[in-house]
DNA sequence: AATGTCATCAACCGCGGTGTT
DNA sequence: GAACACCGCGGTTGATGACAT
């Protein structure tokens, strides 16, 4: 009965990714998508088990992510996020497109948490220190009066759907300070928003130069239980910025800083790959530059050999400069 | 220069929720 | 409905580099 076994284990690489393996899973997704994270070590070739192999796309080779520390912006949007989801990672990672979970993580335990602690603030309750110590004794001495039996399960139940709305309501206005706005109905997870075809962002990209008159445009992500609508409506709206915001909009955000080679840059030479990381010393030339158009023209129209399609639907997918870099297609 | 300590972050592990048989 | 696997999440670990002694 059941599914089949994930994966027997034996054999499989552990540790560390290679330039080969990175390849591999690239080239495999980028044909195949990844329906299927169980069976695609096997069909890919590849030594590792299927969680590996998601955990490698999803915090480091998917296109869509950005490098580099967060900005302050962001690290102020992790803040307000946390004060208000706790570590729920992934919650608050699809608030801040182009940032994984783990990687906000990994900069609230190193970074951020030191940061409140200098500034005498609880990174756990986000309140004064000196505040939280008299407050902790106060809440534990309640807990130990308030006994934990069924006939509260259903207060407690009515408190959290309670709690939760006025997280709800906090958090817009959190996002609503940072003057975004996004339905948080459920919250999106960025693992549920599929890759972006390169025709949706550049479309949008260049009819934000149509609308430029555009008063009441803003951000609007919404949530939505189709996958493939919740991308496009995030385009969408986004393009629907006046130039000039949609301009800085992308620079706030720092949105996919998208560059690839020149033709004439393709050799190895430009290109390190150090501890795990790629590193692009080529010309590049910035894809959101939108008062470029000739350059969206330029991939819209395949007219550089530095765009690969293998004649899949996946073959258009927007790569970052480190995977474009290292030619992997 | 050698050694120790700290900081960072990619990757692993285990668990819970959900879907499949 | 039970049993099982898959997926995603959060906590933790371990390798590595930077810095201090």
């Amino acid at each position: 009965m059941g599914r089949q076994p994930c994966c027997d284990k034996v054999g499989l690489k552990k540790g560390p990714w290679t330039v080969e393996e990175d390849k591999k899973l690239i080239n495999f997704i980028l044909t195949n998508g990844h329906c299927c994270w169980r069976a695609l070590p096997k069909l890919s070739g590849l030594l590792r088990c299927g969680k590996s192999c998601r955990l490698r796309w999803i915090n480091y080779l998917r296109p869509d992510l950005k490098r580099g520390l967060l900005s302050e912006y962001e690290e102020q949007m992790v803040i307000d996020l946390h004060a208000q989801l706790g570590n729920r990672w992934s919650k608050i990672a699809s608030h801040l497109p182009g940032r994984t979970d783990n990687e906000i993580k990994n900069h609230w335990n190193t970074h951020i948490k030191k940061k409140l602690r200098k500034m005498g603030i609880d990174p756990l309750t986000h309140k004064p220190l000196s505040e939280q110590e008299g407050s902790e004794q106060a809440q534990g001495s309640k807990k130990s009066l308030v006994p934990h039996d069924d006939k509260n399960r259903k207060q407690d139940h009515e408190d959290q759907q309670t709690k939760d709305k006025q997280e709800q309501h906090q958090l817009e206005q959190v996002l609503d300070k940072n003057k975004i706005s996004i339905s948080i109905d459920d919250g999106f997870c960025i693992d549920e928003v599929p890759l972006l075809n390169p025709q949706e962002i550049f479309m949008d990209a260049s009819s934000a130069h149509h609308h430029k008159n555009d008063d009441n445009a803003n951000i609007n992500i919404s949530n939505s239980t189709s996958p493939s609508s919740s991308s496009s409506s995030t385009s969408s709206c986004i393009s629907s910025l006046p130039g000039d915001e949609f301009s800085k909009f992308l620079d706030e955000m720092e949105i996919i800083d998208l560059k690839w080679l020149s033709s004439n840059d393709s050799s190895e030479d430009n290109i390190n790959y150090k501890d795990g990381k790629y590193n692009n010393n080529a010309d590049t030339m910035n894809l959101w530059d939108i008062n470029d158009l000739s350059s969206l023209d330029l991939i819209m129209n395949d007219h550089d050999d530095s765009f690969v399609g293998n004649g899949s639907g996946c073959s258009r997918m927007v790569f970052d400069q480190d995977s474009w870099a290292f030619d992997l297609l």
